[in-house]
DNA sequence: TCCTGTTGTGCAACCGGTTGCAGACCACCG
DNA sequence: CGGTGGTCTGCAACCGGTTGCACAACAGGA
């Protein structure tokens, strides 16, 4: 029995002080700890109980200057308050945390300048990045991501992996949904400047509008906010439209409450709907009519892409493009269109 | 000039590499980094400017390996998705930047279980650790707190600093503004097991119904959630009262939600106050009366007293205590008592 | 002119792990 | 009995910085 009566505090064990205590050498017991099959079943065992007894835990910062891997991702989003995005983080932290790596959250409240800077520190001390809803230009990101893994969440660049939301998808629906309680004239209420959500959701809403045969204005831009949708309140109801979609739940509160101030109310005169499912929409009266985003999911995998990637930096880098499901939820916030019977 | 036409990019500069450049010894490249006053002005000039040339970013692990500090630190909620955190989350995370830190998000999903294993994983890669709103109990608190800096928020431990938001008052604030409206007897939801808020909450209440003169039921646990509000109504009901303070908005929002299906309209029949002050109080319909939470001042005040112990880790660890003040932010769950007139 | 003190730089050990290489040991086979 | 191959462990270099110590260069004082 090794003299004992000492340790087992956790005060700053080594590799050394296990290798001490169990007779081996370091190199032993780091292969105990990471490579276990090159180490005779007896060994690794009696190293093992040796550590647990000191109360090893190996160092990671050790470990990632040697590795060159820290085992951290960064997870950047643009406004960490806004109700999308906190499903998503927790769903992205927690599937990581399964697959044994921690992830750095950052905020770039919406600024492009910050988002680019913010990408340029992380990156010496992660793996990898998932950047999501990105307001930054393809070419910068193209150019960012030749230094490290990066994954895409609601954004399309050329050679980066990314995990889509099928939003065109759920516009058609939203957009066939009001067609479907007769409204003829819709406006789209659009979001920021650098959105590719917003840009797809254009894309597909004339689309379908086209092919039901109804007329569509297109507003914007606008701030993902609910402020965004006050000011848009204005600019609606001038094209006279009947039925609105709105860029994101927040935006559509906003045009809701705009509406109410000027006694235009919500279903009765108007039909509203959403994007994204958020609480935020469930909580409002009317509850809101939207287009519910699989944020969760796209957490979930976007993590799962990224480190799919940094593990096998070595072989041909593939980019993995997914798209994942969305669906209407209808609830009180849409209508049949016209002065019907109240 | 050194030989031009190589480097420039940013494939891994050492340290070494901008010594060579430069004509100095790594050591001088070292401290004409981290200790700019030991070297001679113009040489550091010179070795900053090779340096920026070469594009040489130090590297962050081998600093940390052996300075033993990582600059990282943890954040630790019950639930990111509660939206409570996202703007505690959003100050913590800007304001640690600002300082140079950089900071690992994590969601325990209201399991104790989970929070003390989250706190020992990443207290091996952290300088310190924010702890918000804890479930664990104040010795496995206490006990973990000695391996490593820890800031509390909502929550006392002897010994560990925090950061208090003055839930009392605002228990008080909401009793005095229900009797005040003429209700005589008043419930309390409470929150989870283990939440220093909910007990501040009832303590409080209990005080102030005392000195008003009315009668205070108090129930719980609960889930600190919608559900959780919805799971209380019957409860609630059964006490008679017509005013109620809940947990917080998600429990207000829920109780609410319950109460209508009853058919007992809030503020008609029955008044309710929230807690925190969150997006989801404001939007409901009737929009709450809740108690405003300073979260994000909490985010920044905690890691602003985690830096600061960190970096004084030599001296006398002071131990602070900061709190927050709150206020009641009247709007419409609230109203005059009685079937007064409609 | 010699001594002392200050400033600036180099040297080399060190932080705590990982890993390529070499060699010991032990079959097993011809 | 020598050769071949496989398994297991030790050795030592290495990752990229930091820092205590030694020493050189130079200035000022006696």
């Amino acid at each position: 029995m090794p003299q004992d009566g000492q340790g087992e505090t956790s005060v700053a064990m080594t590799i050394r002080d296990v290798a001490q205590a169990a007779g081996v050498h370091v190199s032993t017991v780091s292969r105990a700890f990471s490579a276990s099959h090159l180490v005779k079943r007896e060994t690794r065992d009696r190293v093992l109980a040796v550590a647990a007894e000191l109360g090893y835990q190996p160092n990671e910062t050790a470990r990632a200057l040697t590795t060159g891997r820290t085992r951290n991702l960064g997870l950047i989003v643009s406004d960490i308050a806004n109700p999308f995005y906190p499903p998503l983080i927790k769903a992205a932290q927690a599937y990581a945390r399964v697959r044994g790596y921690q992830v750095f959250v950052a905020d770039t409240d919406e600024d492009v300048h910050a988002e680019e800077e913010l990408i340029q520190t992380l990156a010496r001390q992660v793996d990898g990045i998932v950047l999501v809803s990105p307001r930054l230009a393809n070419d910068v990101i193209a150019r960012l991501g030749g230094d490290l893994p990066f994954v895409l969440v609601n954004r399309q660049v050329t050679g980066l992996s990314a995990v889509l939301m099928d939003v065109a998808h759920g516009a058609t629906l939203a957009v066939e949904h009001l067609a479907g309680l007769g409204h003829g004239h819709l406006a789209l209420v659009g979001g920021p400047r650098g959105s590719w959500t917003s840009a797809e959701m254009r894309r597909a809403a004339g689309r379908a509008a086209a092919e039901q045969g109804i007329r569509l204005d297109v507003l914007g831009p606008n701030a993902p906010t609910e402020q965004g949708g006050i000011k848009a309140t204005a600019a609606v109801l001038r094209t006279g439209a009947t039925g609105v979609i709105a860029y994101n739940d927040l935006v559509a509160i906003g045009l809701i409450e705009g509406l109410d101030d000027r006694e235009v109310l919500v279903p009765r005169d108007v039909s509203v709907v959403g994007v994204d499912d958020t609480v935020a929409g469930r909580l409002n009266r009317p509850r809101l009519t939207t287009v519910a985003m699989p944020t969760a999911p796209a957490g979930r995998t976007a993590v799962d892409l990224l480190i799919e990637t940094v593990e096998t930096a070595g072989t041909a880098r593939a980019t993995a493009q997914t798209t994942l499901a969305t669906s209407l939820v209808v609830r009180d916030s849409t209508a049949t269109s016209g002065p019907s019977a109240g």
